[in-house]
DNA sequence: TGAACTTCGTAAACACCGTTCACTGAGATC
DNA sequence: GATCTCAGTGAACGGTGTTTACGAAGTTCA
């Protein structure tokens, strides 16, 4: 049954618990608590023990935004999953709330993540080129793709697109346009404007706008609730796109 | 000529003298790097000496956050001062981009003012409830001020106002009026609709999503040169607001 | 002037931290 | 069964925040 050898297995656990244990102080403590020693000390071993498994605290923090990145991207699935396959707006505003849900539930890994300057937080190496994380990136353009791929001639918005961003933008529109192939949607390659990336790349300033300023708490004036307000914008977002809900 | 005792002289120049050394350790090396040993080393003093002006290393970074902001705020009003001032457009134009360079040219210090979750980094006292910083606040606020003053019935966005934001808002509204009348211009109450306090908080959204989405390399996708995009947002917003530029 | 008081800074100590290194002992390999 | 691999150890080095008792200088006031 197990191709593994007892060794690997017994390592392959570890890591697990190594990680487990990083994010629980991550979680409870802050990004400063999680100190090898801690970790080591909640799980029975050594300090040194662990530099068998990463090559310093930073490789381990950088490892660990990945897990992160994975376990968000399973629960913005998990949103997904009980939603219509063909209701894209439904799957836009569950992936953009749960985005909020999950920031507002765990501002620690959401700092860590998403508001880590790249030489604090070495960027990954050089062949990964999907930025914001790989599994979380992974939603959001599978789902930007499905949107374009239902609604395939967003009402382009009245801005211009810039003429300097164009190579740029159209490197995004062919992952935008390769990720809808890549889910088995045939689609045309000229139904994505430049001016409907431009305003996928807008929204995302929004959403994660929004849900900074929400979790670091620096709206310029105190907000109640600011759960209204959160989805007046996402209603807006998506109207600018054509959906009139 | 100096009303100050010889010893509150010296405290002072201490003082000030620490949160310069800690500035220079946070832009050249990174928050982690803001050590109170490094800090008295550098001033030719022991670390418990420190304690004689701070409670703690978090205290520290507390008022080092201020000071972070004050400066910004110098910086904006530098830009500002070149302006001529019944050019409220162009005025909006020198305090975004100069909030953009400022972060970009400064990543450190604004992750630590813009992006430290509220339990890392203590919220000051209860009082201060203008949040944002203080300086950096009053600078935002101000020209917030000038365009309602001068430009009294701002173009209402084609967006509702969600009916539970209304206290909110209010309160914005009333901070935003007191800011203009500070300033001796007068204004009449009326002349602010909610919904124009509603697009100038969107209207942050944007602007800090964007730069922190820069400073941090959060952008979807790899971007050559963002500055044209920032611009293309400034003028959208303005847009919205009836600058036709 | 000199005693009393306040305040800044020190040295020593404590309990942590990341990291390196020589070493042990158990699993894997042949 | 000998050999090799490798996870984990213990000791050590230099760093950290923080507390404590203490000295020395500035300030105040009789």
């Amino acid at each position: 049954m197990t191709e593994a050898t007892r060794r690997e297995r017994l390592r392959a656990e570890t890591e697990r618990d190594i990680r487990r244990q990083a994010r629980a102080l991550l979680v409870s403590h802050g990004r400063d608590a999680v100190t090898l020693r801690a970790i080591a000390r909640e799980l029975g071993i050594t300090a040194p023990a662990l530099y068998r498994y990463y090559d310093s605290r930073e490789d381990l923090l950088r490892r660990l935004a990945d897990d992160i990145c994975t376990d968000l991207a399973v629960e913005l699935d998990a949103d997904l999953a009980v939603i219509a396959s063909d209701d894209v707006a439904a799957q836009v505003y569950a992936v953009c709330r749960g985005f909020r849900r999950w920031a507002l539930a765990h501002p620690q890994e959401f700092a860590l993540v998403f508001a880590s300057t790249e030489d604090t937080l070495g960027v990954c190496s050089p062949d990964q080129r999907e930025q914001v994380g790989d599994q979380f990136g992974r939603i959001f353009l599978e789902v930007a793709g499905r949107l374009i791929a239902s609604h395939p001639a967003p009402t382009p918005p009245h801005t211009d697109v810039p003429e300097s961003l164009h190579a740029d933008l159209e490197a995004f529109r062919r992952v935008l346009l390769d990720t809808v192939a890549a889910q088995g949607v045939p689609v045309d390659p000229e139904v994505l404007p430049l001016t409907a990336v431009y305003h996928i790349t807008q929204s995302w300033v929004r959403l994660y706008g929004h849900v900074a300023l929400e979790v670091f708490g620096r709206f310029p004036f105190a907000i109640g609730n600011p759960e209204p307000m959160f989805d007046s914008m996402l209603r807006e977002i998506l109207a600018e796109m054509g959906f009139t809900d």
